[in-house]
DNA sequence: CGCTGGCACTCGTTCTTCCGGAGTGCCAAG
DNA sequence: CTTGGCACTCCGGAAGAACGAGTGCCAGCG
C-alpha cells in the first residue's frame, strides 16, 4: 500500500554516470544491472542465482566477487533475498517493483502477434463473446490466468430500454447499454396494456437514451408523476425495478480463464495453488483488485503482497483499462506468479486491451 | 451406457443361502459387502483397504482371512485392485459402476439444506444469475467441481423479439426465451424507419412466438416475400441473422465453479490435475459429456474411463436434467474424484436440479 | 465345505546417514 | 574498488536399514 504501483517503461538514455543522488546513493549503476540480471535469469531459470552464473551469463565485466558485493548490497536494501545460507538470490517484491518501474521496457509484441489478436477478436458476436474471447486470448498468449472484468454498467450509457408484456401484469424490462451490455429484469406491475406500455416506453426511453446509468436514477426520481393514475402505479414500479437495476451492485462481473495455467507454476506454489484458485473464484476480490487499479497510466501492475490479498502475495497482477476510444469502462488483465516475465506480459496486455478497445469502438 | 444407472437401496432380509444363481454365481451377499464396505472405507480414508481393518471398521463377523477370499474373488473379476502386491484393495470403475447401481441408495439432504437451497435460489434476479447461484451452490454443497449448463436454445421457446434501431441501417436484435435466455445481435441492413420496424417486429412476433426455437429457422423461410419491396431487404435481413442466431452452435454454453476444490484432491490427481483444469476450460468436452447424459431416469453418473476421456479418466460426473415442470431444457452436474462420495452427491445434484427447475418455473 | 488362525513373504514407506557441490562471506593483496 | 583465495554452510540426492501393513497359502476345525 505504501508506494502507489506506477510503472513507467523508462527505456531511454544510459542516463550519465549519475553522481549519486543523496537519497539513493547506493544504487550506482552496476548495482542496478546486477539487479536486473537477477531478476531476468531468475524468471528464466526459476532457480536462485549465483554470482558465478551471473557473470557467466551476462557481460558484467567484473568477477564473481565483485558481485558478491553488490548482491550483499542489494540484500541490504532489501531488493533481493537468500532462501537460505549458501544458495543463489531471489529477487524480493521489492525488487520486482524496481525492475519493472525502472530497469524493463514494456515489449511490444510482433506484428503477427497483432494481426492474429485481431482477427481472432473480430469474430466476436456479441459482448459476452467478445469477453470470452479475449480471455481464452490473454490465457493463451501469456500462458497464464486472464481476467477480464465486463464493461462496467454505470460508467456505460443507455442504449434502448425496451418493455415486454409477458402477461397481463408482468412486464420484462431489458436495457441495453452502449457498450453491447444487456440487462434484463422482469417486474410485477399493476395491470397494463400494449398501448400504455407503449407510451410508457417512448417517454422512458426519451428520458435515458443516451444517458449515463450514473445519471439514470435522477432523472427517473418522479417518473411517474407525469402520468394519469391509471398508469401511474405501473411506471412507478418499472422505474423503481429500473434504478434498482442500474445500482445492482452484482453489476461488475468479471470472467476468468487459463486457471489451468496456474498449475504450470506447482514449484512456485507448493501449498498456495488451493488458496489462490479460491481468491480467484471470489468475484470480490479480483473486482477490488481491478478496481483499485487506476493508475496514472494505463499499464498497472500489482507484485506480490501488493495486492493487498494475503492468498495472492506469490502472484503479480499485470492489468490495463479499455474501452472505447481511449476512457477506460473495465479492467483487463493477467495473474501469474510474481516471478513472472513482466516485459513480455506487460506487452500482451497492453496490446490485448487496445484492441479490445478497438472492436468495442465497432460494435 | 450398458446398465442403466438405477440405486436400489437393498436394504431388507437376508435372503435365503440363496442357491446361487448361475449367470451370478460367485457375487453372494457377502461379497457384495465386502465391496461395499471396501468403497465407503476407500472413500473416507482415501487409502488401500486392508482385510484387517474392514472387519474393525464393519461388523461382518467374519474373520480378515475369510475376507480375503472374498477379496481375492473380486479382484478376480475385475471390482478392485491392489496398486501393489502387499497393498489393500482399491476399488476399480467397474467396482464403484456396481456400488452406484446396486449398493448404495441416494441420500436425500436435510431439511434444513433444502430449505438453505431455496431461499439461496429464489434471490437470484436474472437467468445468469440463476445459472451463477446454482454453480456456487452445488459446488459449495458438494465441495466439488460444480458445471451447469444455460437451458439450450434449441429446446426453449421464443417469449418475445424486439428490434431496435441504433442507425439508420443497423438494427439490434434481441431474442428472449422463455427460459430467460437472452441473445442479442447487430445487424446491418439496408435503410429503415421505425415504422417499418414496427410493423416487421410485429409480424415477426406473431409468427414465432411460442414456437420453439427448432421451428423458428422453417417459419422464417420466406418472411421476406410479404413484404413491400422497401422492407423487403430488411426484413430478409432480419430473418437471416434471426436464423443464424437459433442455429448458433455457440447457444450451447456452461459455466463452471469450485475448481479450487481440485485442490483438495491433489493426492488423487498427483500429475493429472493441470490436464483436468483444461479439460474443464474446454467447455466443448464439457457439453459433450453433459449432452451424451440423458438417461432413462434424471440422474445419470459416468465413472473414470466411461468420461469417454484421457484426461478424465481419474474422475466421475454426476449429472442430471433441470428444466421447467419436469422436461429437461439443460443439464447440470458435479465433477469430482473417482473416489467421491456417490450417494451424498447425487442427492445433493437431484435435489439441486429439482430446486432450479422450480425457479425456472417461476420466472 | 466353508471358515479360521498361523506363517512366511513382499514391498512400499520412512528414517538415517553420508557426501558432493554450489554458493557464500571475509580477507589480504593488487 | 576490485580480485583471487579460502574456509564454511547447508541443501539435495543417494544408499541403506528397519518397519510394518498386507497378502497368499495351508492345515486344521466345526
Amino acid at each position: 500500500m505504501a508506494d502507489d504501483p506506477r510503472s513507467a517503461p523508462r527505456q531511454g538514455e544510459p542516463a550519465q554516470p549519475e553522481p549519486r543522488r543523496p537519497e539513493d546513493p547506493r544504487l550506482d549503476r552496476r548495482r542496478l544491472d546486477v539487479l536486473r540480471a537477477i531478476v531476468q535469469d531468475y524468471v528464466a531459470t526459476q532457480e536462485p542465482v549465483g554470482s558465478k552464473a551471473l557473470v557467466e551469463r551476462h557481460n558484467l565485466g567484473v568477477s564473481p566477487a565483485t558481485i558478491r558485493n553488490d548482491m550483499a548490497a542489494l540484500e541490504e536494501e532489501g531488493y533481493i533475498h537468500q532462501p537460505h545460507t549458501s544458495a543463489g538470490r531471489v529477487p524480493t517484491d521489492k525488487g520486482y517493483r524496481l525492475f519493472v518501474d525502472r530497469l524493463a521496457s514494456v515489449k511490444p509484441l510482433s506484428s503477427a502477434e497483432r494481426s492474429a489478436i485481431y482477427a481472432f477478436l473480430e469474430g466476436a458476436v456479441d459482448l459476452d463473446d467478445v469477453v470470452a474471447r479475449t480471455v481464452r486470448l490473454l490465457a493463451q498468449i501469456t500462458r497464464q490466468v486472464a481476467v477480464v472484468q465486463y464493461p462496467s454498467l454505470s460508467r456505460s450509457a443507455v442504449r434502448h430500454v425496451e418493455l415486454v408484456l409477458i402477461a397481463p401484469s408482468r412486464v420484462m424490462l431489458v436495457l441495453i447499454t452502449d457498450t453491447g451490455r444487456v440487462e434484463q429484469r422482469i417486474a410485477e406491475t399493476a395491470p397494463a396494456t400494449e398501448q400504455s406500455l407503449a407510451e410508457l416506453r417512448a417517454r422512458l426511453n426519451a428520458l435515458i437514451v443516451g444517458r449515463r446509468l450514473a445519471e439514470v436514477p435522477a432523472r427517473l426520481a418522479d417518473f411517474g408523476e407525469q402520468f394519469q393514475p391509471d398508469d401511474r402505479a405501473v411506471a412507478r414500479t418499472l422505474a423503481a425495478v429500473l434504478m434498482d437495476a442500474v445500482v445492482e451492485q452484482r453489476e461488475e462481473r468479471v470472467m476468468l480463464g487459463g486457471t489451468a495455467n496456474l498449475t504450470r507454476f506447482r514449484q512456485d506454489f507448493p501449498d498456495t495453488i488451493g488458496p489462490v484458485l479460491e481468491a480467484l473464484e471470489e468475484q470480490m476480490v479480483l473486482l477490488k483488485l481491478l478496481g483499485e487499479t487506476t493508475g496514472p497510466s494505463m499499464l498497472t501492475v500489482r507484485i506480490g503482497h501488493e495486492t493487498g490479498y494475503e492468498e495472492l502475495a506469490s502472484t503479480s497482477l499485470v492489468a490495463s483499462g479499455y474501452g472505447r476510444d481511449g476512457d477506460a469502462v473495465a479492467q483487463l488483465g493477467v495473474l501469474g506468479p510474481t516471478r513472472m516475465d513482466y516485459p513480455g506480459t506487460m506487452g500482451a496486455v497492453s496490446a490485448v486491451a487496445r484492441y479490445v478497445g478497438r472492436v468495442l469502438d465497432e460494435a
